[in-house]
DNA sequence: GCTAGTGTATTAGTAGAGCAATACACTAAA
DNA sequence: TTTAGTGTATTGCTCTACTAATACACTAGC
């Protein structure tokens, strides 16, 4: 069960997509599998219902859940799919950031490179 | 001349900041040369004198400028160092939350290099 | 010392994001 | 047709970021 972080300076629907989206790719809702309603999850997660509707508005959006009227939120099919491409996108939005900073300090995309791979290095993988 | 955009989400301090950034690291102003005083610079921009004060202050905590009292700002010395040190550490961050997204997919540091190749590819250069 | 130039501090206004309270509208199922 | 469950719309409060107006304090140079 996701929870959620109140002083965080992360949105709590923005905490929720992300949990959203990690639980569904866990498998923990398998496709066309209904999750739990606007009310419920509200409830359970002590926040108001707009918050979780926001939330599953933009899974909605982009592609990972749908609706069907009076019956709750289901799972898409191929949203697995859909999330991997989303993640795609994000991290591309930051690899436009990375280009922006790289073209004003005048690198190339090999010394780009360079650093994303030193950096990498860096990270932790836990 | 660095211009303002308006209607940008981005802060117009923060406008400031990248383009001072930009314009230093292009030579336009060596080291120790005197930047235009706040006051010049918020009349040329059309910008409150505090906005460009948090600007300079904030290119001074980050030493790529620095304060002679009753005199003005100058480049540092060793600002382009500086400025490419920061530069790194603001890469750095993204792909902090490159790693991050990855993470929470399930992907592993080989599989990160490859999408950010992939990527990389279709950036355009200028 | 005076003056004209620096940067700085205080205060307030504006806009937007985030969230909740509440009321609404629809649908399935009995 | 009623009921209990869905999601949705409206409204307002709060907090924060950003910017500006204005007044202040310091310094170089005459």
């Amino acid at each position: 069960m996701m929870n959620i972080n109140e002083s965080s300076p992360v949105p709590i629907y923005q905490q929720i997509i992300d949990g959203m989206r990690r639980e569904i790719l866990a498998g923990v809702f398998g496709p066309d599998s209904r999750l739990p309603s606007i009310r419920e999850l509200a409830l359970a997660l002590k926040v108001n219902p707009n918050t979780i509707a926001r939330a599953y508005q933009e899974l909605e959006a982009e592609g990972a859940i749908y609706f069907k009227r009076g019956q709750g939120a289901f799972v898409t099919a191929k949203s697995t799919d859909d999330l991997l491409r989303q993640a795609r996108l994000e991290m591309a939005k930051h690899i436009g950031e990375i280009m922006a900073i790289a073209r004003s300090m005048g690198l190339d995309r090999s010394q780009v490179r360079k650093i994303f791979d030193s950096v990498l290095e860096q990270q932790e993988v836990k």
